[in-house]
DNA sequence: GTAATTCAGCGGTAT
DNA sequence: ACCGCTGAATTACTA
């Protein structure tokens, strides 16, 4: 017992060993549970319970494209706290007067149908289950042999889309012919973030890619055009499947799920061409800064009507038409309308964040004169109450941030005593627990036995960084003939190993091909979770496929494995060989994380955030082994990425994997992970 | 280093 | 046909 010098601990700054705090045993430590032989109830997969969904590959590629990133999805809604849940289903329905909903102008026909197109509409409509309207292709082309990519050539994005619409999981096309909702929309959101970042691969590489200098939009308009979305009917008030607080980095994204369906406008209106109303009416608005809005506090915000620009006519007034005018037809109506939250994405400063902040409703309007002297119209929106915060926590760290405000709870600034070059804040609000049990803070993994190399690693001599387009790079041609993270640092195309540039590189630090290798860059907090122990969480939003750390601690072997699980002291052990749970968007292409040799890491006496990193069945993080090129030794990595945008403060998981079989004395333990899939336990 | 500019794009509504 | 609170790269600035 530990715990003694909780209550009078007061962490002195600077002189105070950060790594010595008390006992908090985390979630794996929780009461073993008996697997239930096959369990039944887990049956929200169509393949009837059965723990892993198959599906045999198929993979007709055109030449010079890789087997896609399959990002691993598991369609729960993860939410901040229940409260947010329960608001959710306590949500109201569209207060306004339209009850049917407008189809958004859907299901165009599919341009230019090359043969393999796959009419997503008619997979719905057949016998409902997508599984055997589904045509493949009779495997034809086979797969590129690895690192087999030649000079550029000229690639088709549809022809890329089509390949990778194939290869979606029929699951997949299952959630998308249900009623909308959470399921249809996380996994529109993840085929898209496929295909975007697959088009945005080529473009770097072949050069002559038509229409695809946007990745975002062309991505986009393919979805759209092959029906890959959710909510297609434009509603007044909620959306099914999108919940407060969840976030988007593309205008797009918005579109595809049914939130906002303009891809530039800030007002999105059901028009009275589209609808049998009279009047215009509003149905959501982006609030990005373009125009001079103001925010007074979380919950209202003053919003500028659209027009009065024009690029070659100059400044003009703004007209009371189009969205303007829907606006002011929903106040007189009293309409809930949905507003989204644009900011500078800090991360990449030339981006934007988007938040959906929930409904608001329009409370005034009138016209007054901008800086440049012409009218605008002003309307004043005012947060429906009862809703969970979203816009307001990010409010809320930028206080922490600014020291404007003392946060409650903080028990310590920094944890990693500046072992890493951001601070890691430890945060109490939930009890009095005064911080996890002793640990030494440690950055990085610690190999006490290096191996040598499974495979040559000569590094590569690209003096200013990776190219995407240097064919002769050995880095990229081990990772297929692409590099594994976009140019935004995402990773883009991840097989089951990522192949980094490493000390035997001659590239700089700033290698586009060394993501993992730059310590933490999110900045991140240990918090204390209301079931689960100690928990890890971001301050910033986190895009898909964004690193957040790797798992630090010490190399063991297998004996020493088992030692520890003999003696229950296996908390904090990584396992590679464990079976970690693929139901997969991309089933054809997904590989288990796959390391060269097998890897056990144990955390518990040194290790860094990622060891309060929680299991979840439904996790938002996934690893990869990461192999940096080293002569001299095997370099070997475990990285963790982003499955989906993670807004701030939610709380990060991945899948702890299963243990089969179970090691001696090895018991499983029960999970709170709460989600819809929870198997109800892990190891 | 940041700000302004440029440019190719998209969905949707209205004509 | 026209419009719009894109998004990223490029150029133009300021310091």
């Amino acid at each position: 017992m530990e715990h003694n010098f909780g209550q009078d601990f007061v962490p002195a700054p600077g002189s105070f060993d950060k790594s010595r705090v008390v006992n908090v045993k985390p979630i794996r430590t929780l009461v073993p549970v008996f697997p239930s032989p096959s369990n039944p109830s887990s049956s929200s997969n169509p393949q009837g319970g059965a723990p892993f969904v198959c599906v045999s590959p198929s993979g007709p590629y055109p030449a010079g494209v890789a087997p896609l990133y399959p990002f691993f999805v598991s369609p729960e809604s993860q939410r901040l706290s229940e409260q947010n849940a329960q608001a959710q289903a306590g949500q109201r329905l569209p207060a306004g007067p339209i009850s049917t909903a407008v189809p958004i102008n859907s299901f165009r026909t599919p341009t230019g149908a090359t043969n393999g197109d796959i009419e997503m509409n008619e997979v719905d409509a057949e016998d409902g289950t997508g599984n055997g309207s589904h045509k493949r292709k009779s495997g034809k082309k086979g797969r590129k042999p690895k690192g087999a990519r030649g000079a550029p050539t000229n690639v088709n994005p549809e022809a890329v889309a089509n390949d990778i619409f194939e290869s979606i999981n029929p699951i997949v096309f299952d959630a998308l012919s249900q009623p909308d909702g959470r399921d249809s929309v996380t996994y529109t959101l993840l085929v898209y973030e496929v295909l975007k970042r697959k088009l945005g691969q080529l473009e770097e590489t072949s050069k002559d890619i038509s229409g695809a200098k946007r990745p975002d939009l062309k991505a986009g308009a393919l979805m759209l055009t092959k029906g890959i979305r959710a909510n297609s009917k434009k509603s007044i008030g909620v959306v099914l499947g999108v919940e407060i607080g969840d976030i988007f980095f593309f205008r797009i994204e918005l579109c595809l799920v049914g939130l906002h369906a303009p891809s530039m406008a800030g007002i999105d209106y059901i028009g009275t061409k589209t609808s049998q109303e009279e009047e215009p009416l509003a149905v959501s608005i982006v609030s990005s800064g373009g125009y001079e809005d103001n925010v007074e506090d979380g919950d209202v915000l003053i919003y500028t009507g659209q027009g009065g620009v024009n690029k070659d006519k100059g400044a003009s007034d703004q007209k009371l038409e189009r969205g303007n005018l829907a606006l002011e037809k929903s106040m007189h109506r009293g309409n809930d309308v949905r507003v989204i939250r644009g900011l500078t994405d800090l991360a990449h400063p030339t981006g934007k964040v988007y938040i959906y902040d929930g409904l608001y409703k329009i409370q005034n309007t009138w016209v007054e004169k901008a800086k440049n002297g012409f009218n605008v119209f002003k309307y004043k929106l005012v947060r429906c109450p009862g809703q969970p915060a979203a816009y307001m926590i990010w409010k809320s760290i930028q206080q922490w941030t600014q020291k404007n405000a003392s946060r409650t709870g903080v028990i310590l600034p920094d944890l990693t005593s500046s072992a890493e070059k951001i601070p890691v804040c430890l945060v109490n609000d939930v009890d009095n627990e005064k911080g996890p049990a002793y640990f030494t803070y440690s950055p990085t993994i610690k190999n006490l036995k290096p191996t040598a190399p499974v495979e040559s690693s000569a590094g590569c001599s690209c003096i200013g960084g990776c190219q995407p387009d240097n064919y002769n790079c050995p880095c990229i041609q081990k990772n297929g003939g692409y590099l594994p993270y976009s140019a935004m640092g995402v990773l883009a195309d991840l097989k089951s190993v990522v192949y980094e540039c490493g000390p035997s590189c001659q590239c700089p630090p700033n290698c586009r091909n060394r993501v993992s290798q730059g310590g933490l860059k999110i900045r991140l907090e240990v918090f204390k979770t209301k079931d689960k122990g100690w928990g890890l969480r971001s301050w910033d939003p986190i895009r898909a496929g964004t690193f957040i750390c790797e798992y630090a601690g010490e190399v063991i072997d297998n004996a020493r494995v088992e030692e520890l699980v003999g003696e229950n002291e296996d908390d904090y052990i990584f396992d590679s060989t464990r079976i970690y749970q693929q139901v997969d968007v991309f089933p054809s292409d997904t590989e288990a994380p796959k390391i060269p040799s097998p890897l056990y890491i144990t955390a518990k006496n040194e290790g860094n955030v990622a060891r309060f990193m929680n299991h979840s069945c439904s996790p938002n993080v996934l690893w990869r082994p990461v192999v940096r090129e080293n002569k001299n030794e095997s370099d070997i990595h475990v990285a963790f990425y982003a499955i989906r945008h993670i807004p701030p403060m939610m709380e990060l998981t991945y899948d702890y994997g299963i243990v089969l079989p179970l090691k001696a004395g090895q018991r499983k333990k029960k999970c709170s992970c709460g989600s819809a899939k929870c198997r109800g336990y892990f190891c």
